[in-house]
DNA sequence: AAGCTAGACAACCGCGTTCCG
DNA sequence: TCGGAACGCGGTTGTCTAGCT
């Protein structure tokens, strides 16, 4: 008698929790359900491995959990995603990428699994639809640019991979749709102008804030360097997390003034990350103050990927006058700098039905330095953490970010 | 009616991280 | 400090169903 490929592949990886070979597996029954919410309404959830056996299931406790946290919790909502719900996960997905558990948190009721089968049923095929990229988020031809620029697809990583499938399947359904989203695809209501703009934009921002997305649209190898240089600073580093905190903050920024204003919040250029007075980051509760512009709001300590480069470059010199030159600027930057304007930027479609001439003129993201004058990049790094968590202590409880 | 296909979503898997003895 | 167990996450696969041919 032989085993299944399926049962062979247990016995092999399984955790030991999941090792019998007569757990059950497949779709679960409504008895189960109702003897896993009986256990847990009983002694609450946890101890997972402990569950299936106490609770009378031939199941893993792995699988257990799953089933409690993506469909049982009494928390849930079981019906479908709001345009509300809708733009947020896009808008969420353009800021850190497929971070669905930290999307998810931001959509009450609904689950990391949830978000990420809509965004892969619906909401992928909807960009692709309106002509664009739904892994950068940016429009096909304005990537046709940028890859143009670049001079080859090495640096874009996997996310080439992606674009040619989204790409073909947008040029193959709605070609006409490209760059040019009027009249609206079916599915998207009024919002998709609006839509389409807030999630090129929110990318383009995003990618100021988060290294490690698609190469920006500039022929700067300068700036191609230091992309590739930091490449793999949201993996682990200081950077990853204050960085999402700060694309978390620019969407509900953004949605809090695409809902209180008229025009969207990418009205004249773009949205800035600006420090109120002593604040780096705006409150989301104060949207209306701070949905501010680059004219309207200037901090004196900007710096851009070029400056930053700069200090990179040098840092990587043998040079010790240099290196000391380094640490001086360092002391004011913290991080990311902004998006370079580019008159590749400027290229684009001048007849198009929203104006891609201010999406050129976007990010010029501003971060004040730390207070407390660290003398190099990590320890500003660290300051800066240490005071965003002063001023939001909150996050100190989220559990996305200290699970 | 049967077969095929695509969409939706539930469930699984592998891996990295955290916890705990 | 270390190693194993437990947990959490993102990617992938499996299953069901509706619509079409």
């Amino acid at each position: 008698m032989f085993l299944s490929n399926l049962d062979q592949k247990d016995k092999m990886v399984r955790p030991p929790c999941c090792d019998k070979l007569n757990v059950k597996r497949g779709i679960w029954t409504a008895e189960e359900d109702a003897k896993i919410l009986a256990y847990i309404s009983k002694h609450g959830a946890g101890n997972w491995t402990a569950v299936p056996k106490k609770a009378g299931l031939r199941r893993c406790g792995k699988s257990c959990r799953l089933r409690w946290t993506n469909y049982l919790r009494p928390d849930l909502k079981h019906d479908s995603f709001t345009p509300q719900e809708e733009e947020m996960i896009i808008r969420l997905h353009a800021a850190i990428g497929s971070r669905w558990a930290i999307i998810a948190q931001q959509l009450p009721g609904r689950t990391d699994n949830d978000v990420k089968n809509y965004w892969n049923t619906k909401l992928r095929k909807k960009l692709s639809d309106m002509g664009i990229d739904p892994v950068t988020h940016k429009p096909f031809s304005q990537i046709l640019v940028d890859y143009g620029n670049i001079g080859g697809l090495s640096k874009c990583g996997n996310r080439i991979g992606s674009l040619n499938r989204d790409m073909k399947n947008a040029f193959m359904s709605k070609s006409q749709h490209l760059y040019q989203p009027s009249p609206p695809p079916p599915g998207f209501s009024n919002i998709n102008s609006h839509l389409m703009m807030t999630t090129t934009m929110v990318s383009s921002q995003a990618e100021s804030i988060i290294p490690g997305g698609l190469l920006n649209n500039n022929n700067n190898t300068s700036d191609n360097m230091i992309m590739n240089s930091l490449g793999n600073y949201s993996t682990n580093s200081s950077v990853d997390l204050l960085a999402q905190l700060q694309a978390i903050k620019l969407v509900t920024e953004a949605s809090n003034c695409a809902d209180n204003m008229s025009a969207p919040f990418y009205n004249e250029g773009s949205l800035l990350l600006s420090s109120s007075s002593s604040s780096s980051l705006p409150s989301s509760s104060s949207s209306s103050s701070t949905c501010s512009t680059a004219g309207q709001e200037k901090s004196p300590l900007n710096f851009s990927w070029q400056d930053f480069l700069l200090d990179e470059d040098a840092l990587l010199s043998t040079d010790p006058q240099e290196q000391n030159n380094v640490v001086e600027q360092s002391q004011n930057v913290i991080l990311l700098p902004s998006h370079i304007n580019n008159e590749n930027n400027n290229t684009t479609q001048t007849n198009n039905t929203f104006q891609r001439t201010d999406y050129g003129a976007v990010p010029s993201y501003e971060f004040p330095a730390t207070s407390s004058g660290a003398s190099s990049f990590v320890e500003a790094m660290i300051d800066r953490e240490n005071e965003m968590f002063l001023e939001f202590p909150d996050l100190l409880e989220d559990p996305c970010f200290y699970n």
